[in-house]
DNA sequence: AAAAATAGTTAGGCTAACCAAACAATTTGA
DNA sequence: TCAAATTGTTTGGTTAGCCTAACTATTTTT
């Protein structure tokens, strides 16, 4: 059984690995990312290497092991499904639910899991249109694209975020964007490359900054071309988003 | 911020000086409960009294200080939610709730805790008919007698357990008892005290030591009393559940 | 290719929780 | 009352996780 710190370095080792696209990283960047100094990371690879849960050596790069590849998306599954319960049931707002799941993802309990599962339906997805990996470990990926990828009068549907800080969330409920809300662009201003859209009856004027952290589906609806090879590209796992 | 194993030590606390009336113990008693070695405590109490949570000296008595003890009531109250909604909206079978709550109830935030509680209707009592303190702290004490105490002929209401071993749980499910059923006496053994009772159609044998374990309400003879809240409106503290 | 910058490791130290073994105080009961 | 039994404490040791400071390896820059 693993304790919660080693968990969170595994979820974290799966979220920078699949991020970044690499398999392996360095104990820099898992250090920052954890919140502790690098003499610590390297502490704790050799209890983890130990425990047959990373390979590494030395001065060299880290990566999971299978073993603990799978029990890390079993963390994060527990983490999403416990947001998506935390805001569907629950209603609380999603840019609180993050810290909550953070705890709730330690509890040890298969039947629990399993019965939450069924509790909230099998969702696939979490308030922030995060995949919900199956029980297997599987992720029904989506290619996914950003609104930022959008041309003008295109149309697409929000799916889901690439941020979730509580900042980047409220600001996205401030401006009138939900998970599953049409969006249309109406134009995009050439000189500071701000994107005008339309969502219901609002419109509003968002940066690319902010345009590149909200995920869409694009609507076949009426005359959508596939644009470039950015749609196909960007399946496998994904997101930078909280894992 | 306490951590989970001090929130443990408090909650053994209350538990036992609840439980036994006095309102200190020793420490022998403590770390039995806890599962530690009396050396480990007396190793604890010196930090717990560093952070004012306990006040005991050497060779002395343990108790409470008022604050650790209005603590220590939450996180019993978190428990007894969290059971609630194990059993209640989640359908996990009640012997099997005490250990996940066990962990839930470490989870700190008190939004979550607020929806939980309106989520489940402010429920007063848990799925083994323990009492729900509520946010204050306060509990609504029903007076409870044992099946024990009935006489022949008597009937009463099973509104709790007085032991949440899982073991024991599953024999009440076993018998066919679960809480709010009807139960009359039909006689009692001379010889070995055994009980006999009538619970819907089944009549089955019980035995004291089972009956101790079982609580009741009274049924005034003949008629129904029904559940409105005035009697649940007594004070004091209670029981001996799980904590 | 050497110097500078960056990345990673080691050594030594800390705190929280635990333990066993030895010891000290208190309670009991003969 | 005083010895035995019980109860509680101290001491010294362990492991998990963290730290700083000093050091070493690797990579980048010039």
């Amino acid at each position: 059984m693993l304790t919660q710190t080693e968990e969170n370095y595994i979820k974290a080792l799966l979220k920078l690995t699949e991020e970044s696209g690499q398999l392996s990283i360095g104990t820099n960047e898992l250090a920052l990312h954890l919140g502790v100094k690098p003499a610590t990371v390297t502490d704790m690879l050799k209890r983890l290497r130990d425990k047959q849960l990373v390979s590494y050596e030395k001065y060299g790069k880290i990566s999971l092991t299978e073993t603990a590849r799978t029990l890390a998306i079993g963390v994060l599954r527990k983490h999403r499904l416990w947001e998506t319960f935390l805001c569907r049931s629950l209603g609380l707002p999603w840019h609180q639910v993050h810290d909550i799941a953070e705890q709730l993802e330690h509890v040890h309990s298969e039947a629990l899991m399993d019965r939450l599962d069924a509790f909230l339906g099998f969702p696939n997805v979490d308030p922030h249109g995060d995949l919900i990996p199956t029980k297997e470990g599987v992720f029904h990926v989506r290619p996914k694209q950003t609104l930022s990828h959008l041309g003008v009068s295109q149309s697409a549907k929000m799916v889901g975020v690439g941020d979730n800080s509580g900042a980047f969330l409220q600001y996205v409920d401030a401006v009138g964007l939900s998970l599953g809300c049409e969006i249309q662009v109406l134009g995009i201003q050439p000189y500071d490359a701000l994107i005008e859209i339309q969502v219901g009856k609002k419109v509003i004027k968002v940066s690319q900054k902010f345009a590149d952290q909200i995920y869409v589906e694009f609507l076949t609806a009426g005359q959508h071309m596939p644009t470039d090879d950015a749609e196909m590209r960007d399946l496998g796992l994904d997101r930078e988003g909280d894992l």
